[in-house]
DNA sequence: CGCCAGGACGCCC
DNA sequence: GGGCGTCATGGC
């Protein structure tokens, strides 16, 4: 990645980014597109910094109006500017189903999320869509000003407060949750430091929190490269593709493996096979 | 109208 | 420890 500044922004070179397939893939919530005059913008947020980003063209993308030392501290770790995608991708594939789904979405990262907010964003992921979660999301932070709530403030909430959010069922489950990390019964910076197994078990002890949404959290919010969210379509990958197990080459990155796979499986009837 | 959505829980055996 | 009904809500 390199990167210069112009006027107010930044201009940005990746060529291992595609916002699409970055920010629209399921593993943040929180990305609009934009209409605008270039090809494609995005605006949206991390837990309350926001940011608006387009692409110039292939490669080259321009953070609006955004001071380097933001640019520096928050949004090129987010984005993982720092870890080399060619390097990964060129390891992956070795093998030929990941060699096919790098192919295909290339411009998959795996962003640097905050914990709290994937914690929270997940449980609600739980049996719903990707537009219906973003629906919820979207309700809660109009709530808090258009960021996303502290710990704190959602330990206010109970279930007759949050029926706003509309988010049925999980409604408990937020509760649960927003009380154990409010009370420092739950210590999310602790469980990130953890032996991955020891990890799992403390956050399923949260109310739905189940061995899915553990591994999501794991993956997105902490920046464990390998843990490895299991869904039916993954299910599917691995019946189809690996019945004998999944490369032991790609087991340290494997939750960035599950995000191309994942995107490719998806839209296995429009990629080219 | 029924079916499904990046699942988890509670209860059953 | 695996199998199964149930849990809100909304888009299709």
């Amino acid at each position: 990645m390199d990167y210069y500044i112009k006027g107010s922004d930044i201009i940005v070179s990746e060529p291992d980014l595609d916002l699409d397939e970055t920010l629209d893939c399921g593993q943040a919530f929180r990305w609009k597109k934009i209409p605008s005059d270039y090809e494609c913008t995005y605006t949206g947020s991390f837990l309350n910094d926001c940011l608006t980003v387009s692409k110039l063209r292939d490669g080259e993308f321009l953070f609006h109006n955004v001071p380097e030392n933001d640019f520096l501290s928050k949004w090129l770790n987010y984005f993982d500017f720092d870890t080399d995608y060619s390097e990964l991708k060129k390891q992956f594939s070795e093998d030929e189903t990941l060699a096919k789904a790098c192919k295909f979405a290339g411009g998959i990262r795996l962003l640097r999320q905050d914990s709290w907010e994937c914690l929270i964003s997940f449980i609600i992921s739980q049996n719903n869509n990707i537009p219906r979660i973003k629906g919820i999301i979207d309700r809660l932070c109009e709530n808090y000003e258009g960021r996303f709530p502290y710990p704190e403030e959602f330990a206010m909430e109970t279930e007759e407060t949050l029926a706003y959010l509309r988010s049925g069922f999980r409604a408990k489950y937020l509760c649960d949750a927003a009380a154990r990390v409010n009370s420092g019964e739950t210590i999310l910076g602790d469980i990130a430091a953890m032996p991955i197994d020891a990890a799992r078990a403390e956050l399923k002890k949260i109310k739905g929190v189940g061995p899915k949404v553990a591994e999501c959290i794991l993956l997105f919010g902490m920046y464990r490269t390998d843990a490895f969210p299991v869904d039916v379509w993954i299910k599917r990958v691995l019946s189809e593709y690996y019945p004998d197990g999944f490369p032991a080459f790609a087991k340290d990155n494997a939750g960035i493996a599950q995000q191309y796979l994942f995107h490719y499986i998806r839209n296995l009837q429009t990629a080219a096979v």
